[in-house]
DNA sequence: ACGTCGCATTGCAACGTTGCAAACTGGGTA
DNA sequence: TACCCAGTTTGCAACGTTGCAATGCGACGT
């Protein structure tokens, strides 16, 4: 026995395909009495509509696309849960796909999510620009998520990248640290992200009289909890070590803390340790994290909205909408 | 200007509708000269095949859904990726949705990912049995993830959640440990994993002489970390306070760990700590866990190469399959 | 009794694609 | 020359749904 459909109902319940439709669809226009014995037929047979009709029927199928770098980096993972939701709320359901930080599948799976037939995407890049995401011709809408400028007809939401990392460096200023430390800088991306949390981190050391130390700004190449190690390692053997690191990730700092207990360094006597991203792990890891938290479930719901306005008028200009964030004060980097 | 479809192609080319289908679908039919020909014009005008029209017509949309409590804990969130990935493999995209551990919300979504025409889903049920899985009509193909009895015509794909438990424990017996306690039960779920680890776990005592003690076994209401420092402080706070504590998931653990510190006890000196995913935090923690490893890439794909098989013969008994895990022994619970 | 109105229901066509089978092409063979 | 065959290309129909416009029908007003 195959899937029932409109026309199997139909038969069934004696009525035209139209009125099975109407049942479904806008039931308020069909008679109580057919509407009854109608649904009765519908849940009979188990009959589910063909979404793939109903979507090349009306043109749109309510799916968008979810475009991260990774799914199991925790600030992704709570991010697409927000997202999850949210788009629940506007009756789309989300497709995810994961480029692993290649810029050829960003590209990829940016033409419409791999080709399959979402609505919209939305675009967490690691390497793509604007310029670049802008210029495909036939592809759903896209919002970009992140602090890359808007560009062309692509929008973007994102948190002030910049503001949230001069204050996070700033508070450490503030509670007597001299030799400040940045790890997360990414120059061998395009993305913009790191370049922002850099030029914040460096307007706080100069306000705060510090004179910046190119050996003091340490890049990764991915960032995971191995690379913050990685990179704090390097920094405590310094000749004259940091006393405070600012990571642009808290799965950087995690990392980062663990590699202070290795060195047999007390956080945050010795060195006083900053995160990014407010993930859940950082609020329970011993130092708690102080971190930058962005408003995710804001940023998610702001992404969906501005995509559906995108979906219903493709040719508005770019937007460019920021999501508050705050400095979360806790152990790490206490008062 | 619309999308392009076969037709402008086709018209554009000098061709036919059907030999433009044949130039995407199967080049190698066309003769060189036209299938260049018909490819130039694809690339001219942008030309993206539509997936609804084709799933419509081909009857599959290679679109599975995953169904999971929450993409944002850890292991769901490791587990996705490696599904993600695995799927992409065979050729299918992956839609996600939340149940957020309501049994409600479970059942609608396998009714096909909410109606949105996956061909198959993979479903971690929080609170859903087999029973009830398996007995929805017209549905799509469903494999089970965890420890849960396979039935009727669904499958399942698990780790062996009792000897993982019983192993996990007995290293805390073996390294001298004698109040054990348990953290993770859910009695007011019908979910079976963590009755299969508290038998595990019940198992290993009885086989080290220990005898056990109810005030031990400690029920949470999630997994989060939270739930797990939330049970630590009360056992903490017995008259005779554990040495060790093995809990259900690493999340739980890390919670454990928090709660320790802030009780000024250390870990492992004064309790010892297993978990149980091998998530990536654990692996960075402060002491780092040992925890009960799962092959999730196994699992993923396991379950990714079971479903295929279902949905190509869904007439297929409900098989059971069994993924291999391991013992990693880290700082919370050394040797 | 007739026309009209509003509600309920209906038939037709089309969305873009692919399976099927038929039709065409040119060259080789009997 | 007639025939066949392999290699290409084509037309038609159908997948299940919904937009549109039209139809049927009973009730109401005149």
């Amino acid at each position: 026995m195959n899937r029932a459909n409109l026309r199997d109902v139909a038969e069934r319940a004696g009525v035209s395909v139209r009125t099975v439709s109407n049942v479904v669809n806008a039931p308020e226009v069909v008679a109580p009495a057919t509407r009854e014995r109608v649904q009765r037929v519908i849940e009979e047979v188990g009959y589910r509509p063909n979404i793939a009709a109903r979507q090349l029927r009306r043109g749109r199928g309510d799916v968008i696309g979810l475009v991260v770098p990774e799914i199991d980096s925790p600030y992704f993972a709570e991010l697409a849960a927000h997202v999850v939701r949210a788009a629940e709320e506007l009756g789309w359901t989300v497709l995810v796909e994961q480029t692993d930080g290649d810029p050829a599948r960003e590209r990829d799976l940016l033409d419409g999510a791999r080709g399959h037939g979402v609505d919209g995407v939305v675009f967490s890049p690691w390497a793509l620009t604007p310029a670049e995401v802008s210029r495909r011709a036939g592809a759903p809408p896209v919002v970009m998520l992140g602090e890359q400028a808007g560009f062309g007809h692509v929008d973007r939401v994102a948190i002030d990248n910049q503001a949230a990392a001069r204050e996070a460096t700033a508070h450490l200023v503030a509670t007597g640290r001299r030799r400040i430390a940045a790890v997360g800088l990414q120059p061998h991306l395009s993305n913009e992200t790191a370049r922002h949390r850099l030029a914040g981190y460096r307007e706080a050391l100069a306000a705060g009289g510090l004179s910046p130390d190119a050996a003091l700004e340490v890049p990764v190449d991915r960032l995971h909890h191995a690379d913050g190690a990685r990179a704090t390692e390097s920094l405590l053997s310094l000749p004259e070590p940091p006393d405070a690191i600012f990571c642009f990730t808290d799965q950087l700092a995690l990392g980062a803390l663990r590699a202070c207990a290795d060195r047999g360094l007390r956080v945050p006597d010795d060195v006083a340790l900053v995160g990014f991203d407010d993930i859940e792990a950082g609020r329970y890891s011993v130092p708690a994290l102080t971190t930058v938290a962005p408003d995710k479930q804001r940023l998610a719901e702001l992404a969906l909205t501005t995509l559906g306005e995108r979906m219903a008028d493709r040719s508005l200009p770019g937007r460019d909408l920021v999501v508050p964030h705050r400095l979360v004060v806790r152990e790490s980097a206490p008062v």
